[in-house]
DNA sequence: AATAATGGCAACCGCTCTTGG
DNA sequence: CCCAAGAGCGGTTGCCATTAT
């Protein structure tokens, strides 16, 4: 059976998405769904693959996605669904409300196998355990004379997927609600238009992200501009979405967005969130899509 | 303090499955 | 039934942060 390339690799992102890559992804298909996955990127004026949009949109991106830590009751679950059903992680994931097979498998191979494993113990890993106890025993101790820097640590190893993406790690206040990174800001934001379907999950996810920010915002107490929050997509991004079929200004125009000339904008980081916000909420059919 | 090793997560790759003409 | 396109899935990799030496 023959199989076409998933995308055109040239001319295409790759790697990390940026916040307006996301809020692009998540108006659009709260809009319009997602009918054909390999041509929405162009629809969107993503400059992505279409299966890197999906993936996005599968995992990260999905009003309905349940974040934080895995609960003893979840990680047991997976245990049995995996002795069960094997690596059939999207088959494990159905049987978790809220949770993706790639989380699930990435929570898998770093924890759950790991801790199974221990059961028949080598040289090594008692090595790796004693290593454990004497970090332990540090943490304690550091514990001891710094409690103040432990609350914010605490909150932080407690809660790894309120900073699931370090690397766009930022802390900002949007008048309604705080995000800390910009996954989570996207979540809080899918999870506000589906206001009237708040489900314990997503209350739960807001109140988490509400923590984290809360020990972030004590920790770093700084403010970011909207340019930091946003970074600018690097010139040939935009150079290259100038000769696309649609510019992106024409489906800023269609989709009711602003964002064809980031670089341009002097809004406020505030300003940003709100509008995002009030786009969302504005959107009225947005929360019958949002069982996608 | 500097460097190496490890952990953890997001994203990509490539295969299989499904569907429609 | 055949074929191609698109979607979905599981394995793997890359990168950053943290921890150990």
């Amino acid at each position: 059976m023959g199989r076409a390339p998933c995308c055109e690799k040239e001319g295409l992102r790759r790697g990390a998405w940026s916040p307006e890559e996301d809020q692009r992804l998540v108006v659009y298909i709260q809009q319009n769904g997602h009918p054909n996955w390999r041509a929405l990127p162009r629809q969107a004026g993503l400059l992505r693959c279409g299966k890197s949009c999906r993936l996005r949109w599968i995992n990260y991106l999905r009003p309905d996605i349940k974040r934080g830590n895995f609960s003893a009751d979840e990680e047991a679950l997976i245990v049995r669904l995996h002795r069960e059903l094997g690596n059939r992680w999207s088959a494990i994931a159905a049987q978790l409300p809220g949770r993706t097979d790639n989380e699930i498998k990435n929570v898998w191979h770093t924890h759950i196998k790991k801790r199974l494993e221990d059961g028949d113990d080598g040289e090594d890993k008692k090595k790796a355990r004693k290593s454990k106890l004497a970090a332990a025993k540090r943490s304690a101790a550091k514990k001891a004379t710094d409690v103040d820097a432990d609350a914010v640590d605490n909150s932080e190893q407690h809660q790894p997927f309120l900073t699931a993406s370090p690397r766009l790690s930022s802390s900002v206040s949007s008048g309604m609600t705080t995000f800390s990174t910009a996954t989570d800001s996207a979540a809080a934001v899918s999870s506000s238009a589906d206001n009237a379907a708040t489900t314990s999950h997503q209350q739960e996810q807001q109140q988490q992200v509400g923590a984290i920010s809360k020990a972030e915002t004590m920790e770093m107490e700084t403010s970011f501009s909207a340019a930091e929050l946003f970074p600018p997509i690097d010139d040939s991004f935009w150079s290259s979405a100038d000769v696309m079929d649609m510019g992106l200004a024409a489906m800023d125009e269609e989709l009711g967005l602003g964002l064809a000339d980031p670089l341009s904008s002097s809004s406020t980081r505030d300003e940003d969130m709100e509008f995002w916000l009030k786009m969302l909420l504005e959107a009225g059919d947005m929360r019958d899509l949002s069982v996608l």
